[in-house]
DNA sequence: CCTAACAAGACATTTTTTATCCTTTTAGGG
DNA sequence: CCCTAAAAGGATAAAAAATGTCTTGTTAGG
C-alpha cells in the first residue's frame, strides 16, 4: 500500500530532468520523455497538470518547449507528488458504520492524520534541487 | 495517494469490534459484519487473511466464530493492515529509465524509504487495545 | 446424518490506471 | 498570409486493481 502510481513516478522523473537543465535552456517534451523513459502522450498530461499550477512553464510554437516554473530550490517534492496525485490523504475514515466526519468515536482517524502528516513532512523537506543533484 | 482502500479500512473495522469484545466471546462473523457494516462475504474474505497469519483465531461448525489471536494489545495497526494491503512500499523507483535497484543515481530512494519508515513508525505504536478503547 | 459455520476458489462488476489519438490553439518564420 | 512546430484539451480505449458475489468444500456439534 502507500504506492506512488507510474503516474507520480513519471512526473517525479519529468520534473528532475528539466531541473537537472541549465537555466533557461527550454526543453521539447519529446525530449524529456525520451531520457526519462516515458511515453510522450502521458507525460504531455502530466506536464500540463504542472503548467497550471506554475510549477513549469511552457512556451507553444517553434522554439517552444517547457521551463521550470521556479528555481528548483523552491519546488517541493510534495508540491510535485501532489500536483498529480492528488492530496496525501491516508485517512477516510474507518471506525463504526457512517462518514466519522472526525467523530469522537473514532480512535483510528489520529492516527491516519499522523500518518500524512509524517508523509507531509518528509516530502515537503525535499526540494528538486536535492533531487537533481545540483 | 497513500490512500487506504475499502479493504483495509473493512479489515481495521472488522478487528477493532472484535478487540472491543469481552475475552473468549466468540464472534460470528454475520455479527461482526452487521456491527461495522462490511458486505459479509467480502469480510470473510478479509478474516480468511487474518486467520492464516494468526491475528484471529476460527472455529468452525456449531457454535463457532472468530477470536482474536492475541491480547489486542499485542496487536498493532501495522500488522493488520500489511496483512490485507501487503507491505507498505511508497518507493517503486523512480528516477532515470531503468530498474534503479538503489542505484548509487537514484536521489529519491533514500526519501521514498524514510517515508516508509515513518509510516511503519506510526502504524506500529497502535496496538488494537488503543483502538478498541480499553 | 443434518445443520451450522468458516475456507477456498472461481467469477462478475465497477473503478482506476495507463495510456493513445484527434482536434484546437498559439507562435515563429518564410 | 500560409506553413510548420509545439503545447492544450477532450474523447476514447485497454489493462489492471478493487470490490463484491456465488458455489462448493471442509470441519464440528448435536
Amino acid at each position: 500500500m502507500m504506492e506512488l502510481t507510474r503516474k507520480g513516478e513519471y512526473a517525479i522523473r519529468g520534473i528532475v530532468y528539466l531541473a537537472a537543465q541549465p537555466v533557461d535552456r527550454v526543453c521539447l517534451l519529446s525530449e524529456i520523455a525520451a531520457a526519462v523513459d516515458v511515453p510522450p502522450t502521458f507525460l504531455a498530461k502530466i506536464f500540463q497538470q504542472f503548467s497550471k499550477i506554475g510549477l513549469v512553464r511552457s512556451y507553444r510554437g517553434t522554439g517552444g518547449g517547457f521551463l521550470l516554473g521556479r528555481v528548483p530550490e523552491k519546488i517541493t517534492l510534495l508540491e510535485v507528488v501532489e500536483a498529480v496525485e492528488g492530496p496525501i490523504i491516508p485517512n477516510r475514515c474507518v471506525v463504526g458504520t457512517g462518514e466519522c466526519a472526525r467523530d469522537v468515536s473514532c480512535t483510528v482517524h489520529p492516527v491516519w492524520k499522523r500518518v500524512q502528516e509524517q508523509v507531509r513532512d518528509v516530502l515537503e523537506g525535499v526540494t528538486l534541487k536535492d533531487l537533481a543533484g545540483g
